[in-house]
RNA sequence: GGGCCAGUAGCUCAGCAGGUUAGAGUACGUCCCUGAUAAGGACGGGGUCGGUGGUUCGAGUCCACCCUGGCCCA
């Protein structure tokens, strides 16, 4: 006996059931365990950062993490999957920031920075039950207890070799950098935090008169909305191809843009001297606004600089550049080797180095310059603007963008290896590869990976106070030998005070302050994770790269690129082989998902409404998985369940019921030869295609072209097969062709859940035990992955099957025209063609039709001519070719052949054409037939098949007509009853006498059918007869339970 | 401003290497079917394939430019 399974389903419910199952029975872990160690496929898993808590994109991402290594276990390989944890960087400083009421730097430097640490340690995962109650829920096995997090000591450990690697291999170095910096907290900021404070605010617009040398009284004139920048002005930048011009305005020259001449000068006369492309002006020297930094002439400063930044949006087209204060600014003068100069402390103050502004705030300063400008006659106009500006978000104060000591790795170097080893990848979708990664690989710049900040891995470099020398560690033994302590952690408040004398001088080595970029950590997971090279350095080797990773479109700037910039400088290898990306998951109004405005569905209310396969398989089936958007729609999982997992759990229904009924004993089919059904022998080739569909498609990691058709084997399977099998199950007793059609449905069922347990794993594993065997695996997910038997497929046969389902869909179609419904009987159905495929359909198959289309006679004609239009038109992928230009000419004769013309062609024989003298021959294959009605003569045509209806009816076929409506009337009652199906029924019904000698006639029939023991005539009615008409004439019928 | 992806029916999307009347699912309407199925089927309405030019005998498909949206970068 199977267990019952009833039609109606909750499928959370049975999903929470199957999950204890596993649990109870540790059937991941199995998955594993019982797997060979010499036959691995690795897995990497990207750490989220454990701040917030998980969404739809989580979820989009942890299915396409679950389906792909279930499947590759099931392949027989042993799949490691373990979580990780991005513990480290700024989301955790700011909560514990905010929690604790601290400001920036000073404040936690005051607080301390152990203490402050601490905190964020406490708090990193807090998030983590969440996490693991989601990703539980939605079924994707993966190791959470024996994790990684990026702030253990081991992993850390890792990142120092990692770090050291790359300083032997002279990939480090320390360079500039401009940041977003806050004068009051004495701290970088980064830019979501710079986009929380722009705000509308005034500031001096000033044109500034800058002398050129050995050029009398001429001046070049600049424009800047930071006066307090000019104190470090290096350069003046103008655009290579845009014109400039010398003109003489009241005895004094000005150069600046032509195009801004008359905006600058408005109605005043001016005198145009020369023009001239601003790449000539390169390298023309002026005179230092200020002498603080004079002698930095002799180093490149003070000099005409080209720069394709430069608009003539505002200004006058020749732009202040100080290096060290804005982003253009600063690569500009790296292309020039400027020099660097930076007369300002953390906190905004101008330096004894700005002499006369010494000791004023940046922003202060800006009337101060003015003021000395002016007297000086340096200022051409100066106003007041109106913009947008970023403050503080937390202290207010206007921010600056300056440079900051920063560390860099040096991609520049690596980039030609960074490109090779991304073409080895398997990129899903293909596109990513030369298209969005390969083109960011590119133009990838060094990568800046220090932060001024404190929760982080400390970046492992001491350097001595006195002559710079440094020193990198590259293991927390290097550092407890040098230091002769023993450590536990490696995070700034365990290793900062530790110093040591410098071994090229008398000087002290400390550790540099910074910590590392988190995603530096992230990329450098593969390593860190194992705690290689200290630990598991065989392991490592035999599995570096990972066969697969998978995360979001947004990763090919994170995690992707970190992971190949690792892995290349390294190794000279990808990190990784085979990569799926996904897309983003927006609202169903295809804006971005938004707390706020509440437009989307919670996920925990769609996972306990449709179950996890639904929304799992939702998503499979959409575009998210190739890296398109999703506009997650909750009817897109409703039409998810209704299409799949509804009808798949009723094939399962439906064949328990009568399994259970007959006591049929499990047998699988070995040989679909054996079979003498060839709608049992379609389906399994139609299984074994699909077997094969899903192997090609995972292979190629397309996960689309793997559940595409799987949903469609579930439509042929409930719509097709089990509809046209029905009646082999209903027979009573015994019997071959019975017995092979619940071998064939079990079969199907069985092999089904097996193949599609990666991507739906509950509903199958739920079916899997309601039909396994003792000798079979405790789990569907313990299976081998079914083998495509070649044997079983049958293309002829499914061709044939097609044929079938489309005479089926004409008949339908000519009934519906015809108005003659289905329950009234009709003698012939005729199909004709001169296709010889169709011809085999007949025999066994031909039953197919006549039971679906409830006529009695199937016949193949081969006269198609006689009961449609036959005209041609010119295949024009073959012609098109042939004749070029002519075509146009030529398929007026084409399409003029007349049906008599055709079937000679059709019979094998040649059509002459002449035009412009010439002749040309046509043969069949160079022309699609095309099929109308003709008048007066119903049919439909699809393709080379015709199909016709006789509709003629006489006394015989409308007495069965009777009959079948009157099967139909005693089911309903037996359904509104709500009998078994099993259950055996008494009727009486009353009616006239035509109706009555219908039944009569026919009334073995209607017993066998309703399961009625007796069939009476009443003549007079009565109570519980209900009133029905059948074909225009009344009845009254009564139903009992016998 | 740059890169990538997308724009086809009310909605979600196919349309492979250019080929004839551009498809499917869904929703809507009519009819049919139903003792596994919150199902199933037939028919019907619904499209200037984002726009403009070009290449070609022929363009949703190839090329150029532009517009719109998304993501990333600046």
């Amino acid at each position: 006996m199977f267990k019952s399974i009833k039609s109606k389903v909750n499928f959370a419910q049975m999903e929470e059931t199957v999950l204890d199952y596993w649990d109870d029975n540790r059937i991941f872990e199995k998955s594993v365990e019982d797997r060979s160690d010499q036959n691995t496929y690795f897995f990497y898993d990207g750490p989220p950062f454990a701040t917030g808590l998980p969404h739809y994109g989580h979820l989009i991402a942890s299915t396409i993490k679950d389906v792909v290594p279930r499947y590759h276990t099931m392949l027989g390989k042993k799949v490691e999957r373990r979580f990780g944890w991005d513990c480290h960087g700024l989301p955790v400083e700011f909560e514990v920031e905010k929690e604790l009421g601290l400001n920036g730097a000073a404040d936690i430097e005051a607080y301390g920075v152990g203490k402050f640490n601490e905190q964020c340690r406490g708090i990193v995962l807090r998030y983590s039950n969440e996490w693991k109650r989601t990703i539980r829920r939605l079924g994707r096995w993966v190791d959470m207890e024996n994790d990684y997090k990026t702030m253990e000591v081991n992993f850390m450990e890792s990142i120092w070799w990692v770090f050291k690697t790359l300083w032997e291999k002279e990939l480090i170095y320390v360079s500039q950098k401009i940041v977003a910096f806050s004068p009051r907290l004495s701290t970088p900021l980064s830019n979501f935090e710079v986009n929380l404070g722009y705000k509308d605010t005034q500031d001096p617009s000033v044109t500034i008169k800058f002398a050129a040398k050995n050029e009398p009284n001429t001046y070049y004139l600049a424009w800047t909305t930071t006066p307090w920048t000019l104190i470090s002005n290096l350069g003046l930048a103008v655009h290579p191809d845009l014109t400039y011009v010398k003109v003489k305005h009241e005895d004094t020259y000005y150069i600046l843009v032509k195009d801004l001449l008359r905006k600058t000068f408005g109605d005043d006369e001016v005198y145009t001297e020369a023009e001239m492309k601003g790449s000539e002006l390169e390298g023309r020297a002026y005179e230092p606004l200020f002498p603080y930094f004079a002698d930095k002439a002799e180093e490149g400063g003070f000099k005409v600089v080209l720069g394709t930044y430069v608009s003539t949006e505002a200004g006058t087209g020749i732009v202040h550049t100080a290096p060290s204060f804005g982003e253009d600014d600063y690569e500009t003068g790296k292309r020039y080797g400027l020099p660097h100069i930076f007369p300002m402390d953390d906190s905004g103050y101008f330096t004894e180095e700005a002499t006369d502004f010494a000791g004023q705030y940046f922003k202060d300063a800006d009337k101060q310059i003015m003021k000395a400008l002016k007297e000086r006659k340096l200022v051409f106009k100066h106003e007041t603007i109106e913009h947008s500006y970023p403050f503080c978000w937390r202290s207010g104060a206007p921010l600056m963008y300056r440079t900051i000591p920063s560390w860099f790795v040096n991609v520049e170097k690596i980039k030609e290896n960074m490109l090779e080893n991304n073409r080895n990848i398997t990129w899903s979708p293909g596109h990513i590869q030369n298209g969005r990664m390969g083109k960011w690989l590119e133009g990838a710049r060094d990568w800046a990976i220090s932060r001024n900040r404190y929760w982080g891995n400390p970046i492992p470099v001491w350097v001595c106070d006195s002559c710079g020398e440094k020193h990198c560690m590259g293991s927390k033994a290097e550092l407890e030998e040098l230091s002769g302590e023993t450590l536990t952690d490696l995070h700034s408040h365990f290793v900062d005070h530790i110093t040591f004398s410098c071994s090229q001088c008398d000087g002290t080595m400390k550790r540099t302050p910074e910590v590392l970029d988190c995603w530096f950590e992230s990329g450098a997971m593969p390593y860190g994770q194992q705690h290689y090279p200290f630990e598991n350095r065989e392991k490592f080797d035999t599995n570096f790269p990972a066969d697969f990773i998978s995360e979001g479109l947004d990763q090919t700037r994170g995690w992707f690129y970190t992971l190949i910039v690792l892995g290349s400088a390294l190794f000279e290898k990808p990190a990784f082989k085979n990569c799926i990306v996904n897309g983003l998951v927006l609202a169903e109004d295809g804006k971005k998902m938004s707390k706020s405005l509440k437009n989307f569905p919670d996920p925990w209310d769609m996972l306990d409404k449709y179950g996890a396969d639904v929304v799992r398989l939702y998503m499979l089936n959409s575009g998210a998985v190739r890296a398109d958007d999703l506009q997650f729609s909750e009817s897109g999982l409703q039409e998810t369940m209704r299409n799949a997992t509804l009808p798949l759990w009723n094939a399962l229904s439906f064949f328990t019921t009568y399994a259970n009924i007959d006591n049929w004993q499990p047998t699988l089919v070995e040989n679909a030869a054996e079979l003498s059904n060839p709608l049992d022998r379609w389906i399994l080739s139609r299984l074994h295609h699909l077997l094969l569909d899903v192997q090609t498609a995972m292979e190629a990691y397309d996960l689309n072209g793997a559940v595409a058709p799987f949903v469609g084997f579930i439509d042929m399977l409930t719509n097709w097969y089990i509809r046209r099998s029905r009646r082999r199950f209903w027979k009573a007793g015994e019997g071959e062709d019975k017995n092979q059609a619940y071998a064939t449905l079990y079969t199907v069922l069985l092999t089904f859940c097996q193949a599609t347990a990666p991507f739906i794993p509950f509903i199958t594993e739920e079916i899997y035990q309601v039909l396994k065997d003792d000798s079979m695996p405790e789990s569907v997910h313990l299976c081998m992955y079914p083998e495509v038997n070649h044997d079983m497929i049958d293309v002829k046969l499914e061709e044939e099957m097609d044929i079938i389902l489309k005479s089926v869909n004409m008949g339908r179609a000519l009934r519906a025209k015809h108005q003659v419904k289905i329950r009234q009987p009709l003698q012939k159905i005729t199909l004709l063609t001169k296709n010889e495929a169709v011809q085999g359909v007949l025999g066994d198959m031909s039953l197919l039709i006549t039971d679906e289309l409830n006529v009695k006679q199937v016949e193949i004609a081969q006269n198609e001519e006689d009961l449609v239009e036959l005209t041609a038109k010119p295949n024009l992928r073959l012609l098109g070719p042939k004749f070029g230009k002519k075509l146009k000419d030529i398929r007026p004769q084409i399409e003029g052949l007349t049906a008599a013309e055709i079937v000679e062609l059709q019979n094998g024989g040649k059509k002459k054409l002449v035009l412009d003298g010439e002749e040309f021959e046509i043969g069949l294959e160079e022309l699609f037939i095309e099929r109308h009605q003709k008048e007066g003569v119903v049919t439909e045509s699809e393709g080379d098949v015709t199909v016709a209806l006789d509709i003629q009816l006489n006394d015989a076929l409308i007495a069965e007509g009777f009959a079948r409506e009157f099967v139909n009337k005693v089911q309903q009652t037996r359904k509104e009853l709500d009998l078994d199906v099993v259950d055996r029924i008494e009727v009486c019904f009353k009616s006239e006498n035509l109706l009555r000698s219908a039944i009569e006639k026919h009334q073995d029939y209607i017993k066998t059918e309703t399961l009625a023991n007796s069939l009476e005539y009443s003549e007079s009615g009565g109570e519980n007869f209900a009133d029905w008409v059948l074909n225009e004439q009344d009845c009254s019928i009564k139903v009992s339970k016998a």
